[in-house]
RNA sequence: GGGAGCAUAGCUCAGCUGGGAGAGCAUCUGCCUUACAAGCAGAGGGUCACAGGUUCGAGCCCUGUUGUUCCCACCA
């Protein structure tokens, strides 16, 4: 900050240069100091393939807020952050790559594949990191990690082996979510059902002895390929007795049985359900109670398998249609109706998922479960917004084993070998030489990898160095904060909770705090789709990263999402302009030599009335952070810093600051004492400006980022003065609206007469009316009798404002009137209160007090009013 | 089918443990007052979705209704 100030903030100059200077300063490291008291908080790692956008700016800006009001706090605070694999994405993105160069996995076999994957990391994995110092982001890049790096591969591991030897990791072939595009099973998390409008096709089974057929309804034609029965309620009425007959299945002609199952709702439908147990998950169960065969009739990406004549090789709509068609010509095909129904999707890539039979690996989730509902119930970790405990509890509850392999190659290969000689696997946390069962040397690694997740689960250990004993580990973990996103509770939260309390015997974290989604300007989800997502970087670029951080922080409260639009940064912008401006000028006032701190002799009214606000922002914004509350603290550094500080201590500063002198001198210790720790206050939101400015102004330390955060003191509470000082504004604010009513020009000056109980304070205030409310010059005394004059009444005064020429005494008389009407209807209702045994009785003292003080002053001001009326007559 | 959120000024949203409703933007009026026109001073504008209940007192707590958004559940 220049001593030639611009009039206008330009966070360009500032933001990039500021950040090199917290670099380069090591500002933004973590001790790892025993003596220190830690705070940590693991950044959800962004992928890799990813871009910057809104919901990283949300997310990061309030783990900024707090790890820098906690690291002022003197916290040796940790914001340790990283990137993930992202394993589907990644391998997509790099497959599509390849594929406009006409090349396939297959061609560059698996380490070919991996190390161009590795080169495209290199390429483009730093650049979500350097879109996050565009944010001002402290976190210790010095121990940035990945999900893919040594030290997770070993945690993982690690993790894999432990759980395998107890048991709770186990392979088996079971019916998995299977994408055809990514060609992998993914889990039931990574589904994502959306409503589809489609047909229910009504279909004649005939039995195999001609005695007639039984009716099927189906929404998947396609199929009844691989249909091994049909099953009916064991209770229903109408096909009690066929139980156990054959079925000829159409266009197959294949036999097959009816079976009897309570999983068949009787009414839906036509209480006959054909049973493809390879390509459907309830199906699959059914299969299995009735030891009926399992046809797979699907190849990987979902095509008709060969053997089925001309279906073979059609895709399933293909299928689908050139199945009905036949069936229509075979007299099966009884109506076909609409029907509208969910069905599920690949959460990359949006194809429609195809539930497969597959041999798969798994985490068994009941025992994992139990303890990680415990440490919510009993209060280990703490949700914010605590409702969201229940998102978390009902997955835990419900949650059912996680398949965690994927055929897919960018990721933590599978530690597991297994053996040509034996068929037995080996499972070890590096590659063994030898069968562990039958000491054979033909050993064959897993090809498939760990759901990215699976890592993820690790992050808030396995970053700080498990499974070994670091320093890191032994001082950092657990971690203090994690903020996320509602919408990866089931993928992530949950997971890390259960990895941790496992495998190092805590949670990961004692609070989860829970943020929305940032949507456009209308309500929408940003989404590429729609085109309509807003660049974070764009965003900075031309207002800046503070303004960006405080929309994102105002009236954002915890768990609800918010909408974001250009008119609230440009607001935010403005408030960063202010505050600009607000050091402008008092830098202006500044000489070379600095202010001394203020003599707490030499204090002021106004002086006393601001510092004592001050000291309440300090204790609330504070108290709003111990409670996430950051909405709510940033709302009050803007009024304060607005409201209070500029329109108000600013403006009536400059009286003693041109007379000069002594006052001045006091004055200017107190406009720096104040602005300099409200800066302090702000800086976890507006790191950049707040730093530029206070480090122009007089300060103590380096940089305002290693500062002290600052503390409630009694020595500033001055309830007195603030009392007081609130009767002249209330005074100043009557007399403008005065003024504006009857459209007298600020430049037109006029003597003020204020008849008061309160005379020191008024006499006090005789130079604020001048200089805030057009006053020529006032006299104070206990009652006037001037003609041809305004009156203005407030709690404590009475004002006269002789300007007999303006006045129109009609309008003053209605006027006076209707404020004596609302006077009389506030008094009326206080005293219905006041009248009412059960308030009086019952109520707070406080309450009933503070109730008899404001009807006491809505009395007199009553009886002012009534002076003056009869004084207009 | 189950669960959750939301419903407050024209718009976007705050409103902590219940003590007669606030901000930003927009609108209107007057000001270039030597920090800031991205500014200053004022004004207008609300049955706090609806109906009950608890309470001395309800935007806030309870019950129900309506509207809306989301999550979960896969009756094929």
């Amino acid at each position: 900050m220049a001593k030639d100030l611009a009039k206008i903030y330009d966070p360009k100059e500032v933001e990039d240069k500021t950040y090199e200077f917290w670099l380069k300063n090591k500002y933004f490291a973590a001790k790892c100091d025993k003596d220190l008291k830690p705070y940590t908080i693991v950044m959800p790692p962004p992928n890799i393939t990813g871009q910057l956008h809104m919901g990283h700016a949300l997310d990061n800006t309030l783990q900024d807020a707090i790890i820098r009001w906690r690291r002022m706090q003197g916290y040796d605070a940790l914001w340790l952050p990283g990137t993930d694999h992202a394993s589907i994405a990644t391998e997509a993105k790099i497959v599509e790559a390849m594929k406009k160069e006409g090349l396939k996995k297959e061609d560059l076999g698996r380490e070919g594949f991996l190390e161009r994957a590795w080169a495209w990391k290199a390429q483009y994995g730093g650049r979500i990191i350097e879109q996050l110092k565009k944010l001002g982001s402290s976190c210790d890049w010095d121990r940035e990690r990945f999900t893919l790096d040594e030290g997770c591969n070993k945690a993982v591991n690690e993790v894999f082996v432990r759980l395998y030897e107890k048991g709770l990791i186990y392979r088996g072939e079971r019916m998995v979510n299977w994408c055809p595009v990514c060609l992998t099973s993914i889990s039931d998390a990574e589904v994502e059902y959306e409503e589809q409008s489609g047909s229910f096709w009504h279909l004649r089974y005939p039995f195999a002895d001609g005695s007639g057929y039984l009716e099927v309804a189906t929404t998947r034609p396609e199929t009844m390929l691989g249909d091994t029965a049909v099953a009916v309620h064991p209770d229903d009425e109408r096909y009690k007795d066929l139980v156990g007959k054959m079925l000829v299945l159409p266009l197959v002609h294949r036999e097959i049985p009816v079976v009897a199952d309570e999983y068949v709702e009787m009414d839906f439908g036509t209480g006959c359900v054909k049973i493809t147990p390879a390509h459907d998950p309830n199906d699959f169960e059914v299969g299995l109670r009735h030891d009926l065969p399992v046809i797979d009739t699907f190849t990987d990406d979902a095509h008709i398998a060969d053997g089925y004549g001309r279906y073979s090789g059609m895709d399933r709509l293909q299928a689908r249609k050139a199945i009905v068609e036949d069936l229509e010509k075979e007299g099966a095909l009884v109506k076909t109706e609409a029907y509208s129904h969910n069905v599920g999707t690949c959460y990359r890539c949006h194809s429609t998922i195809e539930p497969k039979v597959s041999k798969q690996w798994f985490v068994k989730m009941k025992p994992l479960a139990g303890p990680a509902i415990d440490a919510v119930k009993e209060g280990e970790t703490k949700f914010v917004p605590q409702r969201f405990e229940k998102i978390y509890f009902h997955w835990l509850e419900n949650i059912r084993d996680w398949c965690i392999s994927r055929q897919l190659w960018w990721g933590h290969r599978i530690p597991a070998w297994y053996c040509a000689d034996c068929g037995e696997i080996t499972v070890a946390r590096t590659a063994p030489c030898e069968c562990s069962h039958c000491k054979g040397k033909s050993l064959e690694q897993d090809p498939d990898t760990l759901d990215t997740w699976f890592s993820s689960a690790l992050w808030p250990f396995s970053t700080l160095g498990w499974p070994d004993e670091t320093e890191d580990l032994k001082h950092f973990y657990p971690t203090n904060t994690l903020v996320t996103g509602y919408d990866i509770i089931p993928f992530w939260v949950m997971r890390m909770m259960f990895s941790g309390i496992e495998q190092t015997g805590k949670a990961p974290f004692d609070t989860v705090l829970i943020h929305g989604l940032v949507r456009d300007a209308l309500g929408r989800k940003m989404s590429k789709s729609l085109g309509n997502g807003i660049d974070p970087l764009e965003i900075i670029a031309e207002y800046g990263a503070d303004a960006l951080r405080f929309t994102l922080a105002t009236g954002n409260s915890p768990g609800n999402d918010m909408r974001f639009s250009d008119d609230k940064v440009s607001a935010s912008r403005n408030f960063a302009n202010k505050l600009w401006n607000a050091a402008r000028y008092i830098l202006m006032n500044l000489s070379d030599n600095e202010p001394a701190p203020y003599i707490p002799e030499n204090l002021a009214l106004e002086d006393k009335w601001i510092l004592s606000k001050y000291n309440t922002l300090v204790k609330e914004v504070t108290d709003n952070f111990e409670k996430f509350e950051l909405g709510i603290a940033v709302q009050k550094l803007y009024d304060f810093i607005w409201d209070v500080f500029c329109d108000w201590y600013i403006e009536i500063s400059k009286i003693r600051l041109q007379a000069g002198g002594e006052a001045a001198e006091t004055a200017k210790g107190v406009l720096v004492y104040v602005l300099s720790n409200t800066l302090k206050l702000l800086h976890p939101f507006m790191p950049f400006i707040t730093e530029e400015i206070w480090l122009t102004l007089p300060h103590d330390g380096d940089s305002i980022m290693i500062s002290k955060w600052p503390e409630f003191s009694d020595d500033l509470a001055f309830a007195g003065e603030e009392a007081e000082m609130e009767s002249i504004m209330e005074a100043v604010r009557a007399i403008r609206n005065r003024r504006a009513e009857m459209n007298v020009p600020p430049s037109r000056k006029a003597k003020y007469f204020i008849a008061t109980a309160s005379k020191s304070t008024f006499e006090a205030a005789g130079v604020f009316m001048q200089r805030l409310a057009s006053a020529s010059e006032v006299e104070i005394g206990d009652s006037f009798d001037i003609d041809g004059s305004v009156a203005i009444v407030t709690a404590d005064a009475k004002i006269y404002i002789p300007m007999g020429e303006l006045i129109d005494f009609e309008a003053e008389r209605a006027r006076l009137n209707k404020e004596k009407e609302k006077v009389l209807k506030d008094l009326d209702f206080i005293n219905k209160k006041l009248n009412n045994p059960g308030f009086v009785s019952k109520a707070p003292e406080a309450v009933v007090q503070g109730q008899r003080e404001a009807a006491a002053k809505l009395q007199d001001k009553l009886n002012m009013l009534d002076d003056s009326i009869a004084k207009l007559s």
